[in-house]
DNA sequence: TAATTTGTTCATTTTTTCTTGAACAAACTA
DNA sequence: TAGTTTGTTCAAGAAAAAATGAACAAATTA
């Protein structure tokens, strides 16, 4: 795991360092993961995937980014079910080779569809349950200022539904 | 601080415990926020003043939410730059009432303001620093491919700032 | 002026989230 | 078969984020 004394330079990684371009990629997914919610070495992993001509095998990352093993197969799994990384076959290799996606449409379908559609479906579910409480409530002041506000979650609700869908569209 | 052995009922709390529909919807935005990476507390204050008829005071929020003076201030003061919630004046009274602004165009500006666009900013500092090490690529095939990334991300970047303005129109 | 009410700030504690690394399994190889 | 390589899982530790509560300031009142 340390170096050893001496090295093997014939079977020594091929760039232990990352250059300014890669710091800088790195830096900037770094940051765009962060809005998204989720943990810096996702954005890591993808960003070097993202300037890396060659396609990257989980040993490689592991390597040039200073991660553990462990970190680095969570992240790619998470970034695969995205769609946001696929893994390649290697005629001769029996290591996965991994190639990021890079078309925007895609990556944020990936994210919709793992990150953002469960998370309403629950919202939905919710508010279904609050709409039946909102039905019992009694014909008052309070009763009506109350149901009014679950009827406009339920609006909401609706034109989330309505406007999602047309993210995709824009983003051809 | 703690219950005292006699109780002042002229003086207790106007209302301790939150009915089946405050809980509902204060956890409905309890999961909203959550979506959006804020704390639990501030979708526990939003969803209260969301559903309540009348105007609150932060003392009243610490003691139906159980929570700590210093959670509801902080909260408060953020929802405040979101434009989610506002303070009105209550004639003779000194303490500040709070309301929630339940219009999902404003609620949505007041994101993008105080949490997108800042964000988005360091995003096009980042871009430009990168284009400027790409520059210095040399003409290799790499130097090549890695142009071409990062001429890819300022497209990102492009796209995203004319998408993002249109969001707004969709929410009337 | 002293005491009270109202609200803010921020160091500390608590909670949550992320990362690590060791144990394990599966697929290959000698 | 025993050993090696490759990758996954998950308990435990580390790091980051959020909540607390006490000190403080400002405004008000007695």
């Amino acid at each position: 795991m340390t170096t050893p004394a001496t090295l093997d330079y014939a079977e020594r990684p091929a760039a232990l360092s990352l250059s300014a371009l890669e710091i800088g990629v790195i830096d900037f997914f770094v940051g765009a993961v962060k809005v998204l919610g989720m943990p810096k070495s996702i954005g890591e992993i993808y960003g070097l995937l993202f300037v890396s001509p060659e396609p990257l095998t989980l040993d490689s990352l592991v390597e040039r980014l200073s991660m553990s093993k462990g970190s680095a197969s969570q992240g790619l799994k998470l970034l695969r079910a995205f769609g946001a990384v696929k893994a390649i076959y290697q005629p001769g290799d029996r290591r996965d080779y991994f190639v990021a996606q890079t078309e925007l449409k895609q990556l944020a379908a990936g994210f919709m569809r793992e990150q953002i559609q469960p998370r309403l479906g629950h919202g939905e579910e919710r508010l279904s349950h609050l709409q039946g409480i909102a039905d019992t409530l009694p014909d008052s002041a309070t009763g009506d200022f109350q149901r009014d506000r679950v009827a406009r979650l339920n609006r909401w609700s609706k034109r989330g539904r309505e406007v999602l869908p047309l993210l995709g569209g824009l983003l051809d």
